[in-house]
DNA sequence: TTGAAAGCGCTAACAA
DNA sequence: TTGTTAGCGCTTTCAA
């Protein structure tokens, strides 16, 4: 039988509301009371119930974050952000993975209006205009982690300007042939890294090839961010033995070490055949040597909950929307190509 | 303003009661006004409100999931095949990391009292018999994942076989001296895997060296199965050139990448100058063409969930203890060792 | 078949 | 400073 604050509150021989008072430390108490209070709580090794509670103030003390199904290694290092920081500020977490376009919808529709959470983080998934205002209506804290939208606080990684820089380096090690290996461009990201990659090669002077860029599938299983799918990618591109770039940006690190596969089962590798230069610098890419552009996912994790627990307390501020540069790691997949 | 059950009722022009019923569909309620009920739900939008919901009905819809907080490969596998599995029984997933020692007791404490959570799922940590016994007393729903206690029910790999397996396989590649990477004796399932190392070399007649032993580091980071840990075992070991195991078994997948970068670094490579057998087959171990023991780790995490949600509804049974025998996954990294 | 009312365990406003 | 009480939004008896 669960002790409840109304067993406290007769050993104590006091009335619930004090025993109340005692244990969310309000101010009008009399000290003394309140520690023979906490005492016998701790006795009676009481704990609040936490939906009655919930019910009550009208907040759950938990958050949601809304992450794809696909967990790689981009959200598992998200999530431990997340989890660390939200673990600093005592909330709880349910995790609600979306693995068909209509459950993001319903994920958002509950938790709005089956008020168990007190606010969310929408991880790389596009949220619509209607829900974004829905939102806004309801007051409901929300913010968006590696995702957009104008009406939205967001935390986003400047992707043109990454890719812009990852090209630039393919461009500065001299290289002229230079293609790229995406994920599908529903992807916002993929989108904005073509982008950059584009700009980069134009200001440089330098002629896009519609053949040397390869767009990996998508399944159902994943958003085309994967290493099959870069593996796939680069087999295709190898298909062309006549014509072939002499450097590559990679739209992820992961998309690279399955390219890097493909390479390898032709007796080929990187940087002598292939210069790679890719994004996110997950822990793997050090192992393979990847030149990158880094993401700071973990950080960014960090800061998104710090905002979202912001927006929890103290509501109603101008729209928050954090853009952060990736920084290059040179490491040794991309060569100077010698000059002959 | 959320519309509560109070709104529907008066829109339908009954009693909530009445409402409730249509909504939890109910015998005791004449179609007709079942469906014109429901009807204008629908059109006020309603959905209950989770925590009234749980306070009444005494319970939450929601199940705890507990993990270690380095969230390695392992993990996320078991996430997977957990929240999968949880979405089809319509549960919530609260996922709890556990970064100190002392934060698991403090979990299965609130878990227990909170009332947050219908259930919980423990992986990979070890529960004491003094919260075991809480459990039970107290009818709270507990299954146990990767992990094991005599009075719970459990769903565990049978490591010591697959140990033992996976060195006999070296033994029958024609390999006399082998050596084993492993991960710090605390952990259960690298004490499991020692043994069975063990014992196959002993059934074997083949001599066991402590110097072919090594134990990787761990920290607060990890758990020691990691490939940092995998990386450190290998060159340590590499460090005695003239006396060096031709086989060894590493007691996990990652540890295994870790420990080829390390043989690479001195242009060393598997199976050529060291075979190797490892444990988990994650996806990576595909890649690197690891011979692996396959843990079925999603396939354990959807066992324990449907052994979750059953004790939810019908409990109080036997203990049920679910033993996996893990399949040799025979790949490159262990060469048929030539006889001369 | 339905409505009214008594909880579920807590917080917070109101009195005392 | 404290006790009492009215909710929080729902489920589920108990009558009708």
């Amino acid at each position: 039988m669960p002790v409840t604050i109304y067993d406290v509150a007769k050993k104590a021989g006091v009335g619930i509301g004090t025993v109340s008072r005692a244990l969310n430390n309000s101010p009008q108490i009399l000290p003394e009371t309140k520690a023979r209070i906490l005492q016998i709580a701790q006795e009676l090794n009481y704990q609040p119930h936490a939906l009655a509670q919930g019910l009550a103030r009208r907040k759950t003390g938990t958050i949601a974050v809304i992450v794809p199904f696909f967990l790689t290694y981009f959200f598992i290092e998200m999530l431990k952000g997340i989890q660390h920081e939200l673990t600093q500020y005592q909330y709880d977490l349910i995790l609600y993975s979306v693995d068909q376009k209509e459950k993001l919808n319903t994920f958002l529709k509950r938790t709005l209006q089956e008020k168990r959470v007190d606010g969310v983080l929408l991880c790389s998934l596009s949220i619509s205009t209607h829900f974004a205002e829905k939102f806004i209506e309801a007051g409901s804290p929300i913010v968006l982690l590696d995702t957009f939208h104008p009406l939205l606080d967001s935390i986003t990684i400047e992707n043109e300007l990454g890719a812009y820089q990852a090209t630039l380096q393919l461009i500065q090690a001299g290289h002229r042939k230079i293609g790229m290996i995406n994920a599908p461009l529903i992807s916002r990201p993929a989108r904005l890294r073509y982008k950059g990659f584009k700009k980069a090669l134009l200001d440089a002077g330098i002629e896009f090839k519609r053949k040397y860029l390869m767009i990996g599938p998508r399944t159902d299983e994943s958003d085309g961010f994967t290493r099959e799918a870069g593996y796939q990618a680069m087999k295709q591109l190898l298909t062309n033995d006549s014509d072939r770039p002499t450097g590559l940006f990679i739209s992820s690190d992961i998309q690279a070490i399955g390219a890097i596969q493909a390479l390898q089962e032709q007796q080929l590798s990187s940087p002598t055949n292939m210069s790679i230069v890719s994004f996110d610098d997950i822990e793997l890419a050090e192992y393979f040597g990847l030149t990158t552009m880094r993401q700071p996912i973990y950080e960014m994790g960090k800061l998104a909950v710090q905002r979202l627990v912001e927006k929890l307390s103290a509501k109603g501020e101008a729209v928050f929307q954090k853009k952060i540069i990736p920084e290059l790691i040179i490491r040794k997949s991309c060569a100077i190509l010698s000059t002959h």
